[in-house]
DNA sequence: GCTCGAGATCGAACCGGTTCGATCAAGAAC
DNA sequence: GTTCTTGATCGAACCGGTTCGATCTCGAGC
């Protein structure tokens, strides 16, 4: 059996109280007392329990990760979801901490087993993706006052959940970005694919379109503006149903890499090519873009940077706790109003715009 | 606060133990009893603390999932790595266990991470993927004498490790059904783009090939057998360097999606389409092949299923612990020797073998 | 030489469950 | 009526840490 704190206490010949102070290097011991107790640590081979620990100090060093198999395009984005993982647990490692994953199929089974987690206390913070409006686990996280974290806004006040911290790009500059790349190249008529808006990205991007639009004195055009699921099958038929009347337009931005590949399908179809007769832009540089024929010019949203980002806020709120019990009144401000990282994003230009043959 | 077991236990009128086993359904209280006990434990909203209940029985209900992100492939391929994960989780929750992911640079930080949770005594249960000849990790898995599930075939004995249970497709077959299916087409000179030796899915996965090419009567030339990274780029090359010297062939099959995709760039740039120059068939059916243009046909190795498997398999092997213990002669030798799941593939047809014009 | 205080050490309680051996009550057997 | 058995219940110990308040030691100050 492993050794405990007891063996190393008894074999130093010390108390187990103090052998805890020295081997977690609290100041109280004296330096003559630390390095026996440390040495009978090595001897023994000795690691402390993380079970017994989490039930001493109430902390698990777990932070729990929600992610909703509805958003398709977390999954088909090729190495999207990866990368998103391999930042948050990096941030997780460098603090000492674990990551636990809960895959659901909707918000209503993650609010479920939110519910349980939170009642056998596993997780000591959440993260959760893409949350829509009023989103049917708010009652469970009111209920337990956990520290969360969203990647991607949240939409409206969530008087409940307090503060209500969140990681995201600016996809207002995500939209921005792509309008003003293909209007430096010269075109005036640009097109956006959008996704439902229900996604706050999408809202956000839409809102980016428009500006970009205006700063470059281009009229926005309704008729330019088509929404689609995040589904190629969708965005195929959305492009094709869009341009029976025969619209003009000569660059296409759209909100997925997986609807870039369903437009360029319909376009294809309608005997139009990239770039020569539509410049297409799409977001989320994944390997479908990069590898598609032609290449896909995408803005990059810098995932492992998300990750990491949504994790180290998490971990900041977790060194803050309590903020509803602070009598600080500069304490409770900065508590009650939810911090915000904007990770930017960057367009990695590709064939597709007409800007390089790679 | 939450309510503990000792509240339930003075509101119900009996004593911790007894309501201990009240809730836990086991058969020593009254009915009676029973009822008092979980009317006081719907009252207080009881719910028990999870981490109380592991350091108690020792269990953590935490699997802990080991993924080196030195498998490229596994982060490129689109959906692949989402969908292992999804089934993990599904046959996790089925049994009330939890998922905790650790991504790697490499195999020696695997085995230094791996060292720490064990020590810590986080995990119940490991599952590795594709383990390579003599990992690093072996003995931090000796030392602990953890259960642990591979996903792929382990190479040699592991003398240390014991048993060694594993999950795979069976990748003689996948190599054999590709070849199956382009002889049947009437190919001939069949290619195959491999992945490194050190993969044991590569190795098996050649094997097949020869198998099938041994069924049709075919002749195994070596010059049609390229080996590459899994990568796009060095697909590409390896394919371009292997037909400067103008070799005849007219199917290839690859080892994965991305290495079909940068074979089909390489194709494309010597003249050569797909599929009316050559029949091209990827393993791995993704995202990637899905939309690809052509469309490429792919072997689906169902990685939900895999993932279900390995869990369902290491918590089988978590239910009869310490098989080295065991007196059971019969116990010792099924304990003995590893248990084995192989999970069917099956193939999609799509227009890049010739198959469909989808 | 005695007092005082700071620093080191210790014992015990605690976190919230499970489990084992002892006790107790009631019904069966004689 | 006494003894034996069986099932229900209980108290206490345990899992392996942390932490708080009490005690002990020793040197400084008077």
């Amino acid at each position: 059996m492993a050794a405990t704190i007891r063996d190393v206490a008894r074999r130093a010949g010390v108390s187990v109280s103090t052998a805890s102070l020295a081997l977690n290097g609290k100041p109280l011991v004296s330096p003559k007392t630390r390095q026996k107790v440390l040495q009978a640590a090595r001897e023994l081979n000795y690691h402390p329990n993380a079970v017994a620990k989490s039930l001493a100090d109430g902390r698990t060093r777990t932070l729990a990760l929600f992610i909703p198999v509805t958003l398709e395009h977390l999954f088909s984005s090729a190495g999207f979801f990866g990368r998103l993982l391999q930042g948050m647990h990096r941030a997780a490692l460098e603090r000492g901490h674990h990551l636990s994953l809960h895959i659901v199929e909707s918000e209503e089974e993650a609010a479920e087993q939110i519910r349980t987690l939170l009642r056998s206390r596993r997780a000591d913070g959440l993260i959760l993706t893409n949350p829509t409006v009023d989103p049917p686990y708010l009652p469970a996280l009111k209920e337990a006052e956990i520290p969360v974290v969203f990647l991607g806004r949240p939409l409206g006040d969530w008087p409940h959940v307090n503060p209500v911290d969140h990681v995201d790009n600016d996809n207002v500059e995500v939209g921005r970005l792509g309008v003003q790349h293909l209007a430096e190249k010269g075109h005036e008529r640009i097109a956006l694919l959008n996704g439902p808006s229900r996604f706050t990205f999408c809202l956000d991007r839409l809102e980016g379109y428009r500006q970009g639009l205006r700063e470059r004195g281009l009229p926005y055009d309704e008729a330019l503006v088509w929404t689609s699921d995040m589904t190629e099958e969708h965005a195929y038929t959305t492009v094709l149903s869009a341009l029976e009347g025969g619209l003009e337009f000569t660059a296409l931005l759209a909100t997925s890499d997986i609807q870039a590949v369903g437009a360029l399908r319909a376009l294809r179809e309608l005997g139009l090519r990239a770039p020569d007769d539509v410049a297409v832009l799409a977001v989320n540089n994944t390997a479908l873009t990069r590898y598609y024929v032609p290449p896909i010019a995408a803005i990059d949203l810098h995932e492992e940077r998300l990750g990491y980002e949504a994790v180290q806020l998490l971990l900041r709120r977790l060194s803050f706790p309590d903020p509803s019990c602070s009598n600080d009144p500069n304490d409770a401000r900065k508590a009650r109003t939810g911090k915000h990282v904007r990770v930017p994003c960057t367009l990695v230009p590709r064939a597709s715009c007409g800007c390089s043959s790679v």
